[in-house]
DNA sequence: AAATTTCTGATTTACGTACATCAGAAATCG
DNA sequence: CGATTTCTGATGTACGTAAATCAGAAATTT
């Protein structure tokens, strides 16, 4: 069995309320019987039983989830991955809250963040729209000492606790080498659609791409990158109008949301234009398209798994435990038609 | 505040030790007693707090794997992992005991499986052999209501109550359309290397392989299956040998283990010969080959995800709870050079 | 040295459930 | 109708921790 309070206190010879007040530091301690007791600790390596201090303490965990807006589906799955964790709730003691932001609105953001200070929180968790402001909100909320995880897009250099999210760049990389792959040797264009560059993973996925086709596969030019604002009605007008205005483009890269825009441009040239494409987030629309032929790849963050994660991670940060990393890395899913879940 | 205990018993208008028995099914209530408890739990939604009845109980979870012994890198890494989950036994309540097997031994396995009988525990992970005998042994645990997981590779018709591992029809699929579309429009032959027809992973992987060669990539001929015995210096030889038997040779799969064997015939004929080639299970060697190019893709199982997963699923069924299903399906990584972890 | 302040110990209750014991009520049997 | 047998209720203890209260000891101040 392992050791409990009770063995702490007769191995330091002290009382059950001095080994409590040393673990949970309360005042009221020498600092002389406060070392001994954490020797005590030390040496019989007590480990808190952190279900029975739960269900003593009554404990629950209020956590606030801050999303964007928007009707694209990538969003509209990770509203819902949040919502089914809303019903285990009372199985994992979660309160959870959901604030809606207007999409890459960077004072909406820092204003719902403010909103919080002061609020006894478990924990944070938000889709970054990178820039200074949102970092600063971010940094006050770390410094009142709540758990704040970014979810899906990170921020630069702030102090945020954790990344629920795939490695952009990594992401970014493993499109252009799946993309110059697949079309052999062929010389052509390239154009990529994005959602803004104002977010981070957008950027990083941009930049992992553009290094891997310059490096590797000279023979495929990249058009200028066109900002579809996960907007499936603009994204569909802007790759209409990139697929008219040259013949010469072979290949597509869309490294946003929108898809279903994208998808829809795209058939209106088929059969006539070969076309390989590569495109991120797996939904209804880009599931069919891939089934039906329309897109060759597609590159996926499991939102159920981020949500959880991040769940799982402001509950360890919130108790001050630790998480076992591997289990918590956010991997990024290449679905071809044979591997579709 | 979720329901308790005493508020079913307010709401049945019994006492709490009558609802005690009904909840643990201990005999000594009236059946119409019983059935006023069970619809008051029904109408207030009482939901079992769990932390707090495995504290009640002083609750641990007796498990046992039953692991192949053999010195490939893959299930030295699954070994690891399985060792890993002993390291956080106290927290996560569980008692784990390993028992390693000849691989491809169904005897064996049997024996070990067998061995267990009558033993309170809490679960059985086991890699499976795909034989009748050790289905038989399976269904006879299940017979004693011992839960038990099928891990890596799953077994045919049997009662066995979850599998943790990969859709490995969907994995050879994949690496097929991997191959062909890597290979663009080349006309030549590939060649395939397994562990052992004996195992139903390997055998479904070839399946799905072999389906989408055929439907989609006429030009590609299969060579017949090399079967290696997941044995590296084996592996080797054969690789060696079908390499200088047929010049025609563009493409390797390996979709068992002992990779460093075939890697290391690759790079005896290169660079003189170009071949695509793709491998199941990411591990040292191979990681090292996908860098420096000997490889184009690996397939891979996250062996801890699998053991975690077992791990959660074991308790659950023991608990007589449901698992979050999408949580535990195991993914199908697919890794090239861009996006190793 | 007395008075005060600061520590420390002992004890108790609580969290939600499991489980055992014992007494009394209800049902069944002879 | 009394004697069993079968149910049910009341009560208490336990799991490991948190947290509160109160009394007494030690240290500090005056």
């Amino acid at each position: 069995m392992r050791p409990t309070v009770h063995d702490i206190a007769a191995a330091a010879g002290v009382s059950l309320a001095t080994v409590d007040r040393v673990l949970n530091q309360r005042p009221g301690v020498r600092l002389v019987t406060r070392e001994k007791v954490e020797a005590a600790i030390n040496e019989i390596g007590y480990i808190r039983d952190v279900a029975a201090a739960n269900l003593a303490k009554g404990r629950v965990y209020p956590i606030v989830f801050i999303l964007p807006t928007g009707d694209n589906s990538f969003m509209h799955g990770l509203r819902s991955e949040v919502h089914q964790a809303t019903l285990r709730s009372s199985f994992e003691r979660t309160e959870i809250r959901i604030l809606e932001v207007p999409p890459f609105d960077v004072s909406a953001l820092v204003a719902a963040l403010d909103a919080l200070q002061g609020q006894d929180l478990a924990g944070v968790a938000l889709v970054a729209t990178d820039a200074p402001e949102v970092r600063a909100a971010v940094d006050r909320l770390v410094s009142e000492r709540i758990p704040v995880v970014t979810l899906v897009s990170d921020l630069t250099d702030s102090t945020r606790h954790h990344y629920a999210g795939i490695d952009n760049i990594a992401a970014g990389r493993t499109a252009a080498r799946l993309l110059g792959r697949f079309l052999g040797g062929q010389e052509g264009d390239i154009t990529v659609l994005a959602g803004s560059m104002l977010v981070r993973d957008h950027r990083e996925r941009l930049e992992g791409f553009s290094a891997v086709m310059a490096a590797e596969f000279p023979k495929l030019r990249l058009l200028p990158v066109l900002e579809g604002r996960d907007d499936p009605e603009r994204a569909r007008s802007l790759v209409s109008k990139a697929l008219s205005g040259s013949t010469k483009i072979i290949g597509v890269y869309s490294l946003g949301a929108g898809n279903r825009g994208l998808i829809a441009a795209v058939k209106a040239v088929r059969p006539e234009r070969e076309l390989t494409v590569v495109v991120h987030e797996l939904t209804q629309h880009t599931r069919a398209a891939l089934m039906d032929g329309t897109i060759d790849a597609v590159l996926n963050q499991d939102a159920g798994h981020e949500v959880r994660s991040a769940i799982r991670v402001m509950k360890a940060k919130a108790d001050g435990q630790g998480v076992i990393a591997d289990q918590e890395r956010i991997r990024l899913d290449i679905f071809l038609k044979d591997n579709l879940p």
